[in-house]
RNA sequence: GCCGAAGUGGUGGAAUUGGCAGACGCGCUGGACUCAAAAUCCAGUGUUGGUAACAACGUGCGGGUUCAAGUCCCGCCUUCGGCACCA
């Protein structure tokens, strides 16, 4: 027996796969078109891990049932390729983040091709190159043009060990993302994207969307829709007045102070002068606070009083204002009014600062000044709107305050504005010019792309390296002529795979982002499979990028997106996360050596659930390289007996094979549509199986037998593409397996002429019988009741029931 | 604290949505082939009791609904994710 040379095999079709353009994506046949994407990889200098093949070889059998079932598949691949760690390996090593990440990408782009996925290469994306953040950079301009990017000073996560600036979603734990270390404040001139102004439809299209419904569930969080009310107070003795936003308007009449976040504007206006020495020095504390500190929860809380007044609305009552951290300056309106009545933290801080507790809603008694009821209830002590609910008198109240306009409903959301300014050397410089003269003026478009300086000093020192670079800084002003300087920072990476997605189909468009008709055909992507940690930022950030492109006229779709796979993690042996500080990494090369990449490809889509991964195992791997070891050998055998046996007619063991057959047809069909590969290759096993136990026969039907074998052949094709070529080619049909019909099932043949039912007493199978298909329940119950089995057990007892279920069970109840 | 998801044999994991729990594999046991081994093939394999037929138990725990529950309802426990002073 020929041993299957896998190496030989797989360079023979790779070749012949490239040579034949089979994978081209049509251009005409826009109709048939499949967009199917997987997120692109950032190019690290070690080869492809495990993570990758599970995401990229599997969605790749997907793309290729796919393209089986008559799409015409788009399916391109790319690089993410600006970012921080090619800048830190250059620190480290000296290599110019440029020449590692272009050299990384090719060893990346020859291990993706040997993976044997159908990527169409002509339509390859890299982030760093300058035809492409040319457009990221145009991108910005129109954003700019349209009021969603802005300048704003503002208190920033700062890194003290990667030396620059964090996003929200950046800070883990009061913690930097990539080094851990605690992150602290400082205020730094940043852009922002103005994402806030779409988080009421980013919330809204979410049920319209094929994602998983954990993935929603966190971008809706994340966005945090909270409906409530806006409040005005005045300040006593004074012009001045201030807005608080609350959700529990029916409250007001409970409200014994007020407190402002320490970074509030108003708090040096209304400070008393007494105060203020006070009042500046719990300001400094809170500025050098981490916030790893700040957003302990244990801790207790701190605030002084400014010395200044609120007047109630409501009541005209006089109450205290007091600045403290615990308010955030960035939500709402940075000003709450605090009822330690009926919430926690404001009962906490009263009682600390010895601040008067009003309840004015009813709850329950004995519980009364030891804890705050947060409930909702009946008002008390609320002049007019004592005695109504909790419901009622929010509308009420604020309906009140709406005549005296001091108040409407309002909604806030959690959303912040997208902080894209980055103070590194790796990224997309930010076409922005500073001007003394004009101010700030925006690159023109026909001067993009501001390309990217090779020769940079960029270890950090906390200041931009692109500032550090007199060629790149120094520039005219657009405006005036005059000198002016660019902006030194570049965008985060989130901002340069917000809208790959759109290059693709039109990549090399010289003339434009992409041309809006194509791209209106081509998009949006039909499925999209990546991994869940970006559940709330990239693909956040995509939706919104999407949107506004959509507003701005570029494009005519609502959602990037329309169905969304995650693939689960591989793990360790160990069952943690794969590190190499754990020393539990598994080296696909290693497999890939043994046995190939079909049978690695293979065990992926077995040994898994898809969606839930979990820890590597070696055993598995064998099992698969057995199974396709017996795909081959009945190949080989089929061949070898093809020439000198006849044809006879065996019914039964036909029907049996063939029911087999059609059961593998249809569940590979339905189970690999849903991204469940652990089935449709366990149905593929079931086949094989039957076909040994049909080959096995004397006088077997060989055109039966031909015609299985070729449906088994074309199921396995998605999942391993050599093989499946290889011994396609060996029964001597003509290239390309991949060029076939996707097979069709037989329902008839998934008739049986005979079922097996259960016969249950009080729901406990006591046996089985086989009976013809579609068994009346009267002549099912006759056969049960002449069955001594069932008869000795319900002997002296009585029938109280009979439930029948056609063709699968009939439940005798006794008693 | 809040919001999600999950918990099934020795093991990876199935179960058409209320109808035979454990598909398909791994592992294990026995057998065939072999001088022998590997490979391959065949049979068995949830647990407990029994020589056996069979019986009882069994999907994290405790209740419930139902002729029938891994699946539905109520109350817990554990693990993993997300958010976390958002007023």
């Amino acid at each position: 027996m020929t041993v299957y040379d896998y190496k030989l095999i797989e360079n023979k079709w790779q070749k012949k796969w490239e040579a034949t353009e089979i994978y081209k994506f049509d251009k005409e046949d826009i109709e048939n078109k499949l967009y199917c994407l997987e997120m692109f990889s950032y190019p690290s200098g070690a080869n492809l891990h495990v993570g990758h093949w599970y995401n990229y070889g599997l969605t790749d059998s997907w793309a290729r049932m796919k393209r089986m079932q008559g799409y015409n598949v788009f399916h391109p691949q790319g690089f993410d390729a600006f970012g921080l760690p090619a800048e830190n390996y250059a620190i480290k090593t000296g290599i110019h983040p440029k020449d590692s990440t272009y050299k990384n990408i090719e060893t990346m782009e020859n291990q993706l091709k040997s993976m044997g996925a159908t990527f169409d290469w002509d339509y390859e994306v890299v982030t760093c190159n300058p035809e492409y953040y040319k457009w990221t950079q145009w991108i910005f301009l129109k954003l700019y043009e349209n009021g969603l990017a802005y300048r704003k000073n503002a208190p920033v996560n700062w890194c003290p060990s990667c030396k620059t600036v964090l996003a929200n979603e950046q800070v883990i734990d009061g913690s930097c993302e990539r080094c851990k270390d605690v992150v602290t404040k400082r205020d730094l001139t940043q852009w922002f994207f103005k994402i806030t102004e779409y988080a009421q439809e980013l919330l809204d299209f979410l049920p319209q969307i094929d994602w998983p419904e954990k993935t929603k569930k966190i971008q809706n969080n994340w966005i945090g829709r909270s409906e409530g009310a806006e409040i005005e107070f005045n300040i006593d003795g004074s012009d001045l007045c201030f807005k608080v936003f609350t959700t529990r308007a029916d409250t007001l009449y409970g409200v014994t102070y007020m407190v402002l976040a320490p970074e509030s504007e108003l708090v040096d206006k209304i400070t008393c002068s007494e105060y203020q020495e006070k009042v500046n020095e719990y300001k400094e504390i809170s500025q050098k606070q981490s916030d790893i500190e700040r957003m302990s929860t244990v801790r207790e809380k701190t605030g002084v009083f400014t010395g200044a007044y609120a007047i109630n609305p409501v009541n005209g009552e006089k109450i205290p204002i007091w600045i403290a951290d615990y308010v955030l300056a960035n939500y709402g309106t940075g000003c709450v009014m605090a009822v330690p009545g009926h919430d926690e933290r404001d009962f906490e801080f009263a009682m600390k600062y010895n601040l008067p507790i009003k309840r004015v809603i009813k709850g329950d008694a004995s519980a009364e000044d030891q804890l705050p009821f947060t409930e909702y209830g009946q008002l008390v002590d609320s002049m007019d709107f004592s005695g109504q609910s909790s419901d009622d008198a929010k509308n009420n109240i604020v309906e009140k305050l709406k005549q005296q306009k001091k108040g409407e409903l309002k909604v806030n959301f959690r959303l912040r504005d997208w902080l894209v300014s980055r103070q590194r050397y790796w990224g997309t410089p930010i076409p922005m010019i500073h001007c003394e003269k004009c101010g700030i003026v925006p690159v023109p478009e026909k001067d993009l792309p501001v390309e990217l300086p090779y020769n940079v000093e960029f270890t950090p020192d906390g200041e931009s390296p692109l500032a550090k670079s007199e060629e790149f800084s120094n520039v005219t002003c657009p405006k005036c002529g005059e000198k002016a300087k660019r902006d030194p920072d570049t965008l985060d990476t989130f901002v340069c795979s917000s809208w790959y997605f759109l290059r693709y189909p039109d990549n090399r468009n010289e003339s434009e982002v992409f041309n809006k008709e194509w791209i209106n055909k081509m998009l949006p992507v039909d499925k999209y499979v990546g991994g869940a940690e970006h559940a709330a930022l990239h693909l956040l950030y995509a939706r919104f990028f999407t949107k506004a492109l959509r507003d701005m006229g570029y494009l005519d779709f609502d959602e990037p997106f329309l169905s969304l796979v995650h693939q689960g993690t591989i793990l360790g042996p160990d069952g943690n996360r794969m590190s190499k500080s754990k020393g539990n990494t598994i080296s696909p090369d290693t497999y890939i050596n043994e046995y190939g990449s079909d049978v690695f490809r293979l065990y992926l889509a077995f040994g898994f659930a898809y969606t839930e991964g979990g820890p590597w195992n070696d055993d598995g791997i064998k099992a698969i390289a057995k199974f396709s070891n017996r795909i081959e050998r009945i190949v080989e055998k089929f061949m070898s007996e093809k020439v000198n046996s006849g044809k006879s007619t065996l019914e039964n063991e036909e029907k049996e094979l063939n029911f087999v057959r059609h059961t593998a047809i249809k569940g590979v069909t339905e189970d690999a549509e849903k991204f469940q590969f652990n089935t449709s290759v366990a149905r593929l096993m079931e086949l094989v199986n039957a076909l040994y136990k049909y080959d096995a026969i004397e006088n077997k039907n060989l055109q039966v037998l031909e015609g299985t074998i070729k449906d088994l052949l074309l199921l396995l094709a998605p999942f391993a593409p050599h093989f499946a070529e290889e011994m396609w080619e060996q029964m001597g049909y003509n290239y390309s397996i991949f060029n076939q019909k996707w097979p069709q099932f037989d329902p008839n043949a998934l008739v049986l002429d005979t079922v097996e039912i259960v016969i249950q007493i009080n729901g406990k199978v006591k046996d089985k019988m086989e009976v013809p298909l579609d068994l009346a329940k009267n002549d099912v119950e006759k056969m049960a009741l002449g069955n001594t089995r069932i008869l000795q057990i319900i002997e002296d007892k009585k029938v109280v029931k009979v439930i029948f279920v056609p063709n699968k069970l009939m439940n005798i109840v006794v008693k």
